[in-house]
DNA sequence: CGATTGGTTGAGCCCATTCAACGAATGTGG
DNA sequence: CCACATTCGTTGAATGGGCTCAACCAATCG
């Protein structure tokens, strides 16, 4: 079966509750899968979309992982976020028309695409689709609150806990394990993420490792002690 | 004439095409202006919003300055932003009908409040309206991508040029001088924001005033070379 | 007036960076 | 198949940018 531009239904989708349709009622979701477009395949390094992009469709991750990153003109660039199943992408082109980031996938990914005229056009006769995607946008602006919290107040160690932990959560909210995971970036993405270079998070993986807290093989990552981890969180885990 | 509890009036706003009505028909706006809430007052250090308070209006900064502050457990804080007129506060409560920080009026300032409830309704109706909170929920997402940029992969110096040239084009934007301006801040303020400490802004503060791009005179900022200024928010400004 | 808040500046320190060497894994072409 | 290049990760040693601690000043306020 090939899943190229296949069509999406949400109605049959096994993460239906995971993403954009959640909560929303069978009829509604059927309404919803009238106005879907294609589902589409990006393997692994493949953009989904870039910098300068006319914003079309909205992307649901339906399987596999990504990233977005922000370029800034001196050839630095800044990890925004790292997408999973059942998350948005692209919601920050709805103010210019165009993507302002790139949107990269870490393995082989499959997405569906959600034309955004539509989208917007369907949430004038849905309330609840309207009422939940502004929600959606508002819970990305949390998050983002969340990472400002983190690059601007907190030390190298905390960083990599919360990021360790928010990222336990989010697999077992997935009913995937929350204790042994398969990094899908690299040492310097999460780097990038986190605001540290990548030789700082490789010495504190090794060093959260030798302190028993984690089992580390190259990206595989096995959570030994979670309440222990969980209080690097914080400054005060005496 | 006493503004508190006064009923808000878009019609007539000076601001208005500054606000959340930008771009409306004058149907629109008089047709969102039976569904505003009432205008309300802020004294300078007051709060407008709690964490944990319950979530039922948007506000939109009428007049004044705001602060958004995210509070962490071990009584560390991060500023998530400043507004200024027509910026809109409260975005972050969306998602869990909660508000997540704090809105602290840095100086006495009145906002307008809009049931959150009628203005999805009102987005039911008027297409226009619901497109451009679309936009500005998508705006602020950009924001915060380009502050974690900031907070992730710059120097101090870079950090505070791109906050005073973008706190000079918000100046700007409201038709008051990009050249001469007040910070309604603290240093401290300012700290938290770029995350960086209170000492470390003003000494770079200082630098940019012997350097002669800036004239610093306690919180009287006056910038003499915005082209300089501006080449101190990249790495490569040789 | 003393008390408090906000701001400046100096001296020393420390955490994360930089620079560097090395190893493991993967892929590629002859 | 091996030789080689490339990418990714680990670890060490030295450096430095921003922090900490501290003293001091100015403005404001009760």
């Amino acid at each position: 079966m090939n899943l190229h531009d296949l069509k999406s239904v949400c109605g049959n989708c096994t993460i239906r509750e995971l993403c954009l349709p959640a909560g929303l009622s069978d009829e509604e979701v059927h309404l919803l899968d009238q106005h879907m477009d294609h589902r589409q395949v990006v393997p692994k390094g493949d953009y989904l979309y870039r910098v300068g992009d006319p914003f079309r469709s909205l992307f649901a991750v339906s399987s596999g992982f990504f990233k977005t990153v922000l370029l800034h003109e001196d050839g630095r660039g800044q990890i925004t976020g790292f997408q999973m199943m059942g998350e948005l992408l692209g919601l920050e082109a709805i103010h210019s028309d165009h993507h302002v980031c790139d949107a990269i996938a870490l393995e082989d990914s499959a997405v569906c695409a959600i034309s955004f005229d539509q989208f917007e056009q369907l949430g004038q006769i849905m309330v609840n689709l309207q009422h939940r995607f502004n929600k959606d946008l508002s819970r990305e602006i949390v998050r983002e609150h969340n990472v400002m919290m983190l690059l601007g107040s907190m030390r190298s160690e905390e960083r990599l806990a919360n990021f360790l932990i928010d990222l336990a959560d989010r697999h077992a909210h997935r009913h995937q394990s929350s204790v042994e995971m398969t990094l899908r970036m690299t040492r310097e993405d999460i780097g990038s993420y986190l605001g540290l270079k990548l030789e700082t998070v490789s010495r504190l993986l090794s060093r959260f490792h030798d302190e028993g807290l984690l089992e580390v093989r190259g990206r595989r990552v096995k959570i030994l002690d979670r309440n222990a981890l969980a209080l690097r969180r914080t400054e005060t885990h005496n």
